[in-house]
DNA sequence: TAGTCTATATTGTATATCCAATATTGGGCA
DNA sequence: TGCCCAATATTGGATATACAATATAGACTA
């Protein structure tokens, strides 16, 4: 993220990445679940990101985990003049059911509880 | 985890790992969440998060975490007999707090709309 | 065609998890 | 007392995620 800890980076109404825990993690989930409302490149993927984590991922950390994703067939992807669209895989798509079923049987209590 | 992907370590009725994402991180924020319900000692965290995420974090895992959470102010510990009981302190309740909402924001629709 | 802008991409470094393996400590019991 | 066991602790290594800095590619405009 650009500016993790106070300063602006986008224009974002949502609160900031807390002090206490450092909650890197589960950057291909969320990939995986942005890419499952529909096809999307790169730059839009990082403003989704950024929409929920009120930061933009950092290029560096973006592109090698898409090109990751797709090497391991989460994802594919065709480029379309200057940028390049990606789209879950039916793999994907399976994949990110069953990690679902994990996310919300560790952490799925805690939204809950907070509703 | 000392059994990650497929044969049993403990017994848990709960689903594993996903393969497509490594879903590690968090932990701090998770030990967080479970010392909010009352004092635990080391082990007992484990199993908290053993029912959660299907396996037992490796003490090399776990117990440089809950030191370096002590480090930070979060949590305190006090030594009874062969166990070190941990607990929330104040700012570890309050930065909970902020870390939850941050959570929510970034993932809590993903188990919302599972519901 | 040259300049500019956005998107993509890469390199190098940092760090919070992660594990395997091993060591230490303290309680309970023969 | 001596042995075993669970809990704690440490060491060494791996990896996903993170950034800063830089480089390349393609579209659009003057």
């Amino acid at each position: 993220m650009t500016a993790r800890r106070g300063e602006a980076s986008i224009d974002v109404e949502c609160c900031r990445a807390p002090v206490c825990c450092d909650m890197r993690g589960m950057l291909s989930f969320l990939i995986m679940h942005i890419l499952s409302k529909g096809p999307m490149y790169g730059m839009e993927i990082a403003e989704e990101i950024a929409k929920r984590k009120a930061d933009k991922p950092n290029p560096g950390t973006l592109y090698p985990t898409l090109k990751d994703m797709q090497k391991r067939g989460l994802v594919e992807s065709t480029k379309k003049g200057n940028t390049r669209v990606y789209k879950l895989t039916s793999a994907g798509r399976d994949g990110l059911a069953q990690a679902k079923e994990y996310f919300i049987q560790a952490y799925g209590d805690i939204v809950l509880e907070s509703m």
